[in-house]
DNA sequence: TTCATTTGACCGGA
DNA sequence: TCCGGTCAAATGAA
């Protein structure tokens, strides 16, 4: 925490590697070419990142033992109960329920941003990895939007409390802040981020969380989005940390750097519509209250995207979108959009597992 | 039939 | 008492 290096330092490596992800980006594209450019660039990146994770003092993962692997950002210290699950009882979980009821504003409670600005492509592994089921939506005193409730969809199964919100700025429209609250306990916490298995191979569940339902109600939402909020899902992922505890600890990632295709990421409707799945969100951010991750989308060029001139919007339905594609399996997909969920930063030190990243 | 979302009702903390 | 958070019945989609 205290002894990170220097920032500047690490920044420059990250902005280098960024330009790396993009030329790679470039070569993707490029059907000519070569296999052993494609690689370099990886490897480019990769040595890129391992620097500047050096120069945080980035430890490998490996004493968390209560964290799921690849679910390294660390929360604070918070009186999250990890006490073993019943399997076969739900009304140990209706017990769990309450009891998470009585105790909810002393679970850990992070809190993430999204901005969706003019003109992007959403590309990339924007899930966190966990499914969502929605449990209520509630308008908010003050709030001209209201507010989603997700839960981990396998609370029901494996007693996994964690919850999540999604909640659209009355400020910036364009910006859904998420937070999230419990620790996931559910088996699913226990593949992401874990860098050898692609996701097509994990867990089933990941995938069987019924993606198609998940994905129509992105679609539903979509059909209903502004022009303005549909262009803006054009352009590429722009990570931003902001107020984080050491005031000026912040920096950007302006990631727009994918190397999944359109066809990779989405069903063909929504491909039609050249919408962009998968938020990323942080799996586990730093739960201080000082610590608001800001993700933001920023114009990357990316191609191909025309606004449905009949969409028209609601509040709810963008929330749901938000929620929904920062929930959405990711299924099988690669890419270079910066992985949030394996994505440490509590302030001072980030960790970030590069091998999953770049599998 | 199963599973997810919607939405009004209810509960409990402030 | 208010309001945020959750429950659960109704509903819809696959």
């Amino acid at each position: 925490m205290d002894n990170m290096g220097e920032p500047n330092s690490i920044i420059h490596e990250l902005l280098q590697g960024l330009e790396l992800a993009r030329q790679l980006q470039v070569y993707l594209r490029m059907p000519s070419s070569s296999h052993e450019t494609r690689d370099l660039l990886i490897q480019k990146i990769i040595s890129t990142f391992e620097k500047a994770l050096q120069m945080a003092n980035w430890k490998p993962a490996g004493d968390s033992s209560q964290q799921p692997p690849g679910v390294p950002i660390r929360m604070s210290d918070s009186p999250l109960s990890t006490s073993p699950r019943s399997e076969d009882s739900d009304k140990d979980f209706k017990d769990q329920d309450q009891n998470a009821f009585k105790k909810r504003n002393s679970l850990p409670r992070w809190t993430a941003q999204i901005r969706v600005t003019p003109g992007m492509g959403v590309e990339g592994p924007l899930d966190d990895g966990y499914s969502w089921r929605k449990y209520g939506q509630k308008d908010i005193l003050g709030a001209r939007y209201p507010r989603g409730y997700y839960r981990c969809t396998h609370r029901n199964v494996q007693g996994c409390m964690a919850t999540k919100q999604v909640q659209r700025s009355d400020e910036d429209p364009t910006i859904f802040e998420i937070t999230y609250r419990g620790k996931h306990t559910c088996t699913m916490a226990n593949n992401v981020g874990s860098s050898s298995v692609p996701l097509e191979n994990q867990e089933p569940s990941l995938n069987n969380a019924n993606p198609q339902q998940q994905q129509q109600n992105i679609l539903q939402s979509l059909e209903q989005q502004p022009n303005e909020l549909l262009l803006s899902l054009r352009r590429g992922l722009k990570v931003q940390t902001e107020n984080l505890d050491s005031s000026d600890q912040s920096f950007r990632f302006p990631v727009s750097t994918n190397i999944k295709t359109e066809s990779q990421v989405l069903p063909s409707p929504v491909l039609e519509n050249n919408y962009a799945e998968n938020f990323t969100s942080p799996s586990y951010m730093s739960p201080a209250a000082s610590g608001i991750s800001h993700f933001s989308v920023s114009p990357s060029g990316v191609n191909s995207y025309e606004g449905n001139p009949n969409l028209a919007s609601s509040g709810s339905q963008i929330n749901d979108m938000i929620a929904a594609t920062t929930s959405a399996p990711s299924s099988s997909t690669v890419s270079l959009d910066f992985p949030f969920d394996q994505f440490e930063f509590d302030g001072q030190n980030f960790t970030f597992d590069n091998t999953r990243f770049f599998s």
